[in-house]
DNA sequence: GATGAATGAGGGTTCATTCAT
DNA sequence: TATGAATGAACCCTCATTCAT
């Protein structure tokens, strides 16, 4: 059960991400996070200290978007292979992978070098990207190979994330998920399917 | 021959992006940027026409030093696959591949949504690197999977460099480069050798 | 019943009129206007959405101001002449037929032409101004003599606050109303006894 | 003969005028100034010694340009009453009394209380228009009303000048020469035909 | 004489942050 | 808790003015 308290402070991270994918971080203002959520310019910092706090809350609210399309996809994982798929869908989940949620994730991304709490968060949410990934490849490549292909795959994603940022609708999920299918069969062998939705007629 | 002028907006449009090293994108005040120059305030915008203006043009300063390196290896390259070589191995080169430089880049990447001219230009640079590769792969890969693996190249290298924004020295370039010569290696079957100056003994 | 912000609003406008009294257009900052009024430089703009807008509703004080002088006097007429009395007296109530008072009119006709709103403004003011005079001389001149006499007398009225700016103390009060009498009489017939109070002896 | 600076001059004060005529005081800067003589930046001080200097010369040239009208109308009287005519009809010449010609002045007299110059220069203009108009008019009216009767046009003028500034076309020419000869007649009985040229049949 | 580079002061405006209600 | 008034710092930008060529 959650407080009162606690629910206004998720409205209000989550309309901080929504101002950073329309706005960027230097559009992002407070006034128009309150805005956002419906509530009135003062608001915020009575919920968190000041502004860098806003957008490190941010920044787990984008995490924990993320992290949510991937635990539904994981749930229905039954083996590794199918765990590998879980996690790597799940970052490119159709309503997640838009080129204004992409944004909004460079935008906290341009921003960590410059914020030690930003950088630990990251630093955190990588970890665990990096973990679930290990876990699921344990099973599929050599043990040498883990680390290294595992640090390509969530590599590989944030370039197909920028991407996604810079060049909007230009560049497409289909072409995304044909980038990872590629990138994964050329170094583990395994064929996930991730492209699959598009492919018309199969052989 | 330059003119004066122009020497006087490439020394602004060095230190703009010097700035952005340093500070990102929030933190770069144009007095920052004429203190960085040695120069005045007031100056900075006599050569340019405002804030936006001068960051467009510190994008094509970034966008120039790259180039170099890549210029500077591709004159040695003999075969295409030396030139693949050079491409890569320039957007690698050990002056250039900072976490400084990188998130002055990333730094700009992440303003390319909120700024046309700065999107314009980005994809002149993007459409130059993809033809660059292009040219490069023609002879080595398959004509159907040229497009693709160009891609897949580029993207790889944007995951790198922001990663190298994201853990600083903690990400090595030389596990950049052997991110790259393996992804290359799994998408074509070339040996580019790109991480083989770390390489300390050979089989 | 005025809300709080509305009794501030009041102050700020009230300081602007007196801003533009003191230093003209040119020398009129928000910063002096939030000194006048006591307050913080940013409060103005707290109120107000930019400095044009502060000054347009310097415009509508001035006008308030001249209208108080003026709808004063009106309660007391009981004919049509002494309305007519009423509207030009209060033109040059002694409070406010001021040098400086003037000279910040002054400053914001000069304003008029590049100000959309301030025209409007100007616009409204001097459609009352002549409504309430054509309606007083109904009764006193002919039909067809109405209007220009009505446009003659703010034309002229106009003319006095210019040369009351340009002239100050060495231009008197009672040289603006005697020129008012004289033009009155002239061109309808009636002694108003505008300047009667300077009058010395009687004949 | 003049020498070239004084051509130079010349020409700068008529720019300067002409700026404002289209720009008010807020809006003319030098650099503009520079522009509309089709001469570069830092030419104007190299003329003028600051500003301020510019500004008062733009309004001799104000003054200049109206005296020309008059003195041009002036060679051709051979009455007092055609002198008065003459001086009348000047300041409403067709390419003078213009909305913008009328602003730029406006400009210039809202900032004669703000620069001693300026106040000296205008007094100097007043009293010239005034005594040329007490001596056309010393013969016309009655001596003990020489000086109310010339005061009372000028007032006038300004008075009519400043409303073409304020509603631009929307006050016509005509409307402000008939106010004129209305005035004129009313005080002295005197018939100018100022109007005339707008007259369709005559009785 | 003429040009335009360079400076620096100052103003409008935005915004994070604090405070009083 | 919630509101929005109030503050003040900082920034972009404009411009008068000076200077070097």
């Amino acid at each position: 059960m959650k407080s009162l308290s606690e629910i206004r402070r998720a409205e209000l991270r989550r309309a901080a991400f929504a101002v950073l994918q329309q706005q960027g971080m230097a559009g992002a203002t407070l006034e128009k996070v309150a805005a956002q959520a419906g509530a009135s310019k003062g608001i915020v910092l009575h919920y968190f200290r000041n502004k860098q706090e806003v957008f490190e809350h941010a920044m787990r609210e984008a995490n924990a978007q993320l992290m949510e399309s991937i635990v539904l996809r994981m749930r229905q994982a039954r083996s590794p292979q199918e765990r590998l798929f879980a996690i790597i869908d799940g970052n490119f989940a159709e309503h997640f992978f838009q080129p204004s949620v992409c944004q909004g994730w460079l935008s906290l991304c341009a921003a960590v070098p410059h914020d030690k709490t930003l950088a630990r968060i990251q630093r955190v949410i990588h970890a665990r990207m990096r973990s679930n990934l290990v876990s699921a490849l344990k099973d599929l490549v050599a043990a040498k190979d883990i680390e290294a292909t595992a640090l390509g795959i969530t590599t590989l994603i944030d370039g197909l994330w920028l991407r996604r940022s810079l060049q909007g609708e230009r560049f497409t999920r289909r072409e995304a998920l044909e980038q990872m299918e590629d990138y994964v069969r050329a170094r583990t062998g395994l064929a996930l399917g991730l492209a699959d939705a598009f492919r018309q007629a199969s052989p």
